[in-house]
RNA sequence: GCUGCUGUGGCACAGUCGGUAGCGCACCUCAUUGGUAGUGAGGAGGUCACCGGUUCGAUUCCGGUCAGCAGCUCCA
């Protein structure tokens, strides 16, 4: 694919660049198609994206509907056919702003100021549509072939919200009909793993209006996965020497106050409970708890690292448009720990805390995620606790750390803590934008807040550092990860149901019941299908409804030789076992915790 | 929270250019006793999210509220 250069040079793209020029060029084309719709309009940024482009614009009051998309397709599917040859030239800046104005463009023309003093500021002209823009481009509208306009919403200029809310117009775009056919075939595979839709198909869990949004209950096939997770991950703390505690979901304003969230997060609590004397939030996270346990008692330096866990009950009354099934709700739970460390101690437990990621992350087949070293900004004075020095030696310490340990890691400045760095390992889910799984804080700010002390080898007072981490982070948005990961077909040891008996016709639910009842015994989650119904449908809603991984049927042959058919929800395959024999596989597969 | 879209039985959807609604799955009953992805017949279930307005009449049109979805912002 030839393109062209803001330099006014044509040349072959290379081939890692064309998609995005095509995409980049099918923005402009959509705002041309735009502009002759609604030629009132204005633009700010139009960027192409992953798999297309969006356009911020200003339609004044004017609002899109899925009809008028269709008619900016149907305008830009013109624009394609008269193949517009694109052309380009440069302006200086007095006479860039001057076109702009001209043409009404007040962002463009105050896009101009933000750019460099030397940058070359160049236009894009295709047909009667000229757009600020340092390209490159397609040479001919008649390059793009396959595009989709996939939906409108609102996005502030530049970022902020403190800005004007524009309308956001996005698309998609490939080189072939073939390859936005396969993209739309993806969506609607993701669409289907969400893990609010499978949550509902396999009854995990529910909301209600009368409970409140964003608080979503696990139903009893929920919980019984939330159990396994739970003993899982406190079993393998335990063997790290972590200690778990249980401590109330309310706490005193004072101790936020203390610890410094108050001043930071206090919009997004649930609001003060001010009774007899006393004024009370529900709590947004642990670390103050934890903290006073600490306090509870003095400490030696023969007592560190002391690593606090809790399974916590959290409430954060988050904005009403960011809640999102399990992934993302306004109570939760989290898989907390808090680690008191002196300072030479920081690098090996950062380094086991890392290494417990991965391992269980491997327990679960999670490869795909990213980690992130979250620095603070400078800049910001607000949000972060001021104490330069403090940060300098908590950021050079967590990263030496990883950078020992030979993770790979992107640093991202501003989205630290706002008592210290973090390493937060983010994945993406079926739907939706990348978020943080599990975490490693370090923070000198906390321990100073609540005074807490040790004392030395040489008998004088120091301040422990804290590591906050969690691993599970919470634990309903793992297992919403879990949810989509899998798409509800969750491995034997974490299936709510495990076996499913099928009894054959009457003949055989005697027989059926008493295996059930063997299997139950064996503390199995095991559920038997005794309706009066034929074996096939059985086996149909026990593989769709409930992705049960191993189907028992028994009939008047398994009565006969005194054995059971098992098949299996991978390969679909049927074997025969004797009912010793199966508890025995199954029993050793729950403790391989692989498939 | 902001912008936009959506809201019809438990679930997934039709439909009504304004005259109070249907299909499939699930559910219940009966018959069938069946061997590896849907046995047949019958039945019950909805004041079309809620509140107001327009109208002889609103599920349908208009306004508001609530909820869901997408994106933005945010995520200790």
């Amino acid at each position: 694919m030839k393109i062209l250069y803001n330099d006014g040079h044509v040349e072959e793209c290379a081939k890692e660049m064309e998609l995005e020029v095509l995409r980049h060029s099918t923005a402009h084309i959509m705002a041309q198609a735009v502009k002759r719709l609604y030629p009132d309009t204005h633009f700010a940024y139009g960027p192409a994206t992953d798999n297309g482009f969006y356009y911020d614009m200003d339609l004044g009051d004017r609002a899109l509907s899925d009809d008028d998309l269709t008619a900016i397709e149907d305008e830009m599917k013109k624009i394609v056919k008269e193949n517009l040859p694109f052309k380009m030239f440069p302006l200086s800046r007095e006479e860039a702003v001057q076109l702009m104005q001209e043409r009404g463009e007040t962002y463009k023309a105050e896009h101009i100021g933000d750019l460099p003093e030397d940058v070359v500021i160049t236009f894009y002209q295709q047909g009667e549509y000229i757009d600020m823009c340092r390209g490159p481009h397609i040479t001919y509208t008649k390059a793009l072939k396959a595009f989709k306009l996939t939906g409108v919403s609102g996005a502030y200029w530049k970022n902020n919200k403190e800005n004007k809310m524009l309308t956001r117009i996005n698309g998609v775009a490939f080189f072939s009909k073939d390859e936005l056919a396969d993209y739309e075939k993806r969506m609607a595979e993701a669409k289907a793993r969400d893990h609010r839709r499978i949550g509902r198909q396999m009854k995990l869990f529910m909301t209600d209006d009368l409970i409140g949004k964003g608080l979503p209950m696990f139903l009893p096939k929920g919980y019984a996965i939330w159990q396994q997770l739970e003993d899982y991950i406190k079993e393998k703390e335990q063997m790290l020497g972590y200690q778990h505690v249980m401590t109330p979901c309310v706490g005193t304003v004072g101790l936020y106050q203390t610890s410094g969230h108050w001043a930071h997060y206090k919009e997004n609590m649930f609001p003060v409970m001010e009774l007899e004397d006393e004024a009370f939030v529900l709590r947004p996270m642990n670390c103050p708890h934890h903290m006073m346990i600490y306090a509870n008692q003095p400490h030696s330096y023969r007592d560190l690292p002391l690593r606090i866990g809790e399974i916590a009950h959290d409430f954060r009354f988050e904005p009403s448009g960011t809640l999102k099934g399990i992934e993302r709700g306004r109570h939760f739970c989290q898989n907390d720990a808090h680690l008191f460390v002196t300072p030479e101690q920081i690098k090996e437990e950062v380094s086991s805390v890392v290494d417990l990621i991965f391992d269980v992350y491997k327990d679960f087949g999670i490869t795909d995620y990213r980690c992130v070293l979250s620095l603070r900004d400078p800049e910001d004075k607000v949000k972060y606790y001021q104490d330069d020095e403090m940060w300098q030696r908590a950021e050079t310490a967590l990263r030496d750390v990883l950078k020992d340990l030979d993770i790979e890691f992107t640093e991202e400045i501003g989205e630290a803590a706002f008592y210290g760095p973090k390493l937060d390992v983010n994945v993406r889910p079926a739907v939706g934008a990348e978020y943080t799984l599990s975490t490693c804080q370090l923070d000198f700010c906390l321990p100073a807040k609540f005074d807490l002390k040790y004392i030395d080898s040489d008998s004088t007072e120091k301040t422990p550092v804290v590591l906050h981490r969690a691993i599970l982070g919470s634990l309903d948005r793992f297992m919403a990860y879990l949810i989509e990961e899998t798409k509800g077909n969750f491995p034997l040891w974490l299936a709510p149901v495990q076996i499913k008996v099928l009894s054959v016709s009457e003949k055989s639910l005697d027989y059926a019941r008493k295996v059930y009842q063997t299997l139950r015994d064996e503390g199995l989650r095991v559920e038997l299908d005794d309706r009066n119904e034929k074996i096939g449908y059985k086996i149909r809603s026990a593989r769709q409804d409930e992705k049960v991984p191993y189907m028992i049927i028994v009939g008047e042959k398994e009565i006969e030789q005194n054995n059971i058919s098992v098949r299996d929800r991978e390969t679909n395959q049927t074997t025969a076992y004797s009912v010793e024999a199966f508890i025995e596989k199954v029993h050793q597969e729950i403790q391989n915790h692989s498939r």
